[in-house]
DNA sequence: ATTCTACCCTGCAAGC
DNA sequence: TGCTTGCAGGGTAGAA
């Protein structure tokens, strides 16, 4: 589910409500995510102090202060959310872990399909290997198309799984990158080491231009993604190809077609991406 | 080294 | 109505 512009709302949603918050109490429901949640994970949060939400690609970092300083790791795969609960509200089903607060307000994370995880660490942050070798940040000065260019060289990948590979740029996801393609007016399909410089130039302005777009927009809202306040993303309003398979293209009313690259459904138009 | 496949898990829509 | 099948925002391990 959430991309880079998902986790961020999420990240500005709950960021007011936890921020220099005591962890009163900790609940696992649901122990089994993609990575264990850690048996100490419960004597590790309770009395520790949030510091500033952080993001680092579809990552969400939770800075602890107290006795034993940390960080919290949240992924939330393909399903996950967090919210914020009130004290007393049930929890509904896939509800996995709840961080209640020393304001009786409730961290929730639910997540239907269980890809995401919340590990913790100790020390810095950059050592960790997930992080370690990440790419740039799609909204930072270091992603430009020269690095698209560069990174590109020799490659036959089509350009659209390159686009996701995070060791390229980070936080771009199946939806994200197939609307940055066609902002750019490139096919998907094309093998990215045979893309010029000045298209790649075109595709890392999209790539920005779309998820600051969807960042103002509270992201987008498939299914059940919603914000830390609960709020869905009003972004699918403006998805040009993503889901759109069949249907008219916006620009030129092409018939938009549905191809599989990198065991993803990719839409585009046929006559506006070359 | 790069690229491709399978897999983790549940819910939902489509097709029969 | 009920069953089966396939697909879904991500990421990683292992094979080719």
């Amino acid at each position: 589910m959430p991309e880079l512009p998902e986790v961020e709302t999420t990240r500005r949603g709950i960021a007011p409500h936890v921020e220099g918050r005591e962890i009163t109490e900790v609940i696992v429901r649901q122990a089994r995510l993609r990575v264990p949640v850690p048996a100490d994970l419960v004597e590790r949060l309770v009395g520790a102090r949030i510091g500033d939400l952080a993001r680092r690609a579809k990552y969400l970092l939770v800075p602890l202060e107290g006795e034993a300083p940390g960080t919290l790791l949240w992924h939330l795969g393909m399903s996950g959310s967090l919210r914020i609960a009130r004290l007393g509200e049930l929890p509904k089903k896939h509800d996995h872990l709840d961080l209640v607060l020393d304001d009786g307000a409730i961290l929730r994370y639910h997540d239907p399909r269980r890809f995401g995880f919340v590990d913790w660490l100790a020390g810095s942050t950059e050592q960790d290997a997930r992080l370690a070798r990440l790419g740039p940040e799609p909204l930072s000065e270091a992603f430009d198309g020269e690095r698209l260019f560069a990174r590109s060289r020799g490659r036959r990948l089509a350009v659209k799984p390159f686009l996701m590979d995070n060791a390229v740029v980070v936080g771009v996801g199946n939806i994200y990158a197939a609307e940055a393609l066609f902002l750019a007016g490139i096919d998907p399909r094309r093998a990215a080491g045979r893309i010029s410089r000045e298209r790649y130039d075109r595709l890392a302005a999209a790539v920005r231009e779309v998820l600051a777009a969807a960042i103002t927009q509270g992201g987008t809202t498939l299914r059940d993604f919603v914000g830390g306040t609960g709020e869905p993303g009003y972004f699918k309003q403006r998805l040009n190809v993503y889901g759109r398979d069949g249907q008219p293209c916006r620009r030129c009313g092409a018939e938009l077609r549905l191809v599989t690259l990198g065991q993803r459904a990719s839409v585009f138009c046929g006559h506006c991406q070359t």
